[in-house]
DNA sequence: GATGAATGAGAATTCATTCAT
DNA sequence: GATGAATGAATTCTCATTCAT
């Protein structure tokens, strides 16, 4: 009931998240924002959108209906701010954990990159695959998926292998592969995302593609 | 208003009736059953699901709503009609595309199947994208990949190449990994995916990740 | 599922029964009124109002929905109709009993009588409960309880016993009072009625006030 | 429009929530369940179970529908409630005035009962013959009856001449004969109930019986 | 006469949103 | 700020009835 969203916790807010001195009002407030977007996410990700009533959703998050529409417009606003939570803190941990594996030999680097967007992905499928099917949400997926590409390009292009390749095609290719293969595998067979096997054999996918890029295909 | 879906152009298909309420028994009726799934078929796809209520699906179909409900229990089981329908058209399709060029040399043969594929993802996107999304479609989805996946495995069983392979595994990853990149970029950038440039990158991927895979990794 | 109903065996139809003398056709479609009739009796008493639409009285009789309206101009008359004919034989089946044991003395004659009520009353309990609840019903139930009033005060009024009372009076309240007790009885502890010790204590009732009403109360 | 109904005022009654979708937490809350469940009762008994819809409910009540939801989860719901409180309200009115004139002569005893119940039965004929065929409420006529029952064999068997006799039979028999009687002379002529012939040959069918039982029929 | 496809008014129910307290 | 009672437009679904074949 009270658990906090798995998401969540790949590292808090970078929204104006310094220099921040509240008083208690505002931070009772705070809360009562986080405690709504987080029982929106609960729900979505454990009952599914019909589920995702706002008089639940306030229900679960311990408030009324009213303050619930205190802090948010409308039913949509409050996905919105969820959809930008979520692709904050799955992007920001994306690229921490990317950055932090990078130098090494591309055959031990794309494992372990993988096995990390597999626990990544493996955190919230359906509220992941609901969000992305928000309208609006085409300009949230653009950003984070040109992050992550964006990141990924960099990552390549510091390699002496892709001196002449494209790494910003290569990087979209890519990221769009692997998470093609991740949503899918995620939705149907869950468990796999974790397995040796799976990340070996997506990391022989990787690696011939980028082996064939590098030398400019 | 009244071109046919997309879709429902790769030939008619065997009914089953299981979430029928009453089967058809004269022509016209037939028809009728055909018009209300097209209008279900068209407005998902041109207008999103919130605007797929019974009454503007049967408005658009040219019926009463009181027909609508002659045919289908519920409004659910109409969706599920589609859904059958749509993955066996897809499926159908593909499989034929497959099948008929399947003997050339890798280098040809892969391009042809991804730009057929593209075609055929480029369909309908949202309608596609909102039928995986039902509840119980995982079913539907796992038969229709596990019968894409069974095909492209027995193309590349019949290779010499990949005779010391796992096809299956290969085949799997594969077609996840371009089911993936496809619906990702239908759904943000849906003109690419017909563009050359797309097309010949997509197929480093799985060259690549084929020629890695036939050599045994 | 074809069992004729119940009520339908204490003796046939008598309106214009006789000089009847019907070419094939005619023949035909009265037994199609008949079926639906009993279907509607059938489907009240079994299953109860709530399922007693048009359509499914229709499939059951064996006869599409049009040849219902073709019969009967709206749901209410085919109601009507059937409460006619309830009415109408459960009416006669009344008299003929009561005729039949009225002479012996009352000790034996009341039990008697009882007995043969209870087993009127146990056929149909729903569909009785439902049919004299209609609109309408006023006016039959009126009839009906006034035809069985009616025999009772004729039988009373031939007997020494009561040549003082008012037998009219008497009659009315032993129908309804034996009434009462039979339906409240019938709807909770339907097997009882059949009971000796029910059957017993009803006549003790029935008995007691006749004969403080003989002596003019 | 705005008569209370009559039943309603016998005093109130504790309050079970189970049928209830939320539990009300103000007055204003509190006043307008009552004002739906009064709605309820004037329509059942003034114009029919037909013309008691949910909207047509709210509307009389002055409320709208969703609040009518607010409250009941169903339309049965809220006729389940109905019947609670009409059969408790019932019930109690009958306790009390049974009670309260318990120990005089049978002769003055009885008319003045079967005058009180005559009052009570007379209140809402329509809304308890609806009531009591509603699906579920053979639980609660059995309790409301048994109730009834068990204080006229409580009242019974106080006295000397029943000390042989089997008071709860006999209550059962003279509780469901009255019943009887009172139910269908107040649905084909209202006005009777209140005459004093009427009572008197009721009565007389009561003393009778009690007579026979009193020395053990 | 019979059929059954089609109709559509109307009923139940939901849920985002407002607003008096 | 917070509450939760109230709102009502919108949605799903039913079923008596019609009518072309």
């Amino acid at each position: 009931m009270d658990q906090q969203l798995a998401f969540a916790q790949f590292g808090s807010m970078p929204t104006n998240t310094q220099n921040r001195r509240r008083r208690p009002q505002q931070d009772r407030s705070r809360s009562t924002v986080e405690a709504i977007v987080d029982a929106a996410a609960q729900i979505l990700e454990a009952q599914g959108p019909q589920h995702a009533t706002t008089n639940h959703i306030a229900e679960r998050a311990g408030v009324s209906i009213g303050t619930l529409y205190q802090y948010f417009p409308n039913k949509q606003a409050l996905f919105t701010e969820l959809a930008r939570r979520f692709i904050e803190e799955l992007g920001t941990a994306t690229e921490e954990s990317l950055e932090s594996i990078s130098m090494g030999p591309m055959q031990e680097v794309v494992p372990q990159f993988l096995h990390t967007l597999g626990r990544l992905h493996g955190t919230s499928p359906r509220l992941r695959s609901f969000l992305f099917q928000q309208p609006g949400s085409q300009v949230l997926m653009r950003d984070f998926n040109e992050r992550i590409e964006a990141v990924v390009a960099r990552v390549l292009a510091r390699r002496p292998e892709f001196r002449d390749g494209n790494p910003t095609l290569t990087a979209q290719v890519v990221v769009r592969a692997v998470d093609g293969v991740m949503r899918d595998t995620t939705l149907r067979e869950p468990e796999r995302v974790h397995e040796r096997a799976f990340i070996d054999e997506l990391s022989r996918l990787v690696l011939g593609y980028l082996m064939l890029s590098a030398t400019g295909g």
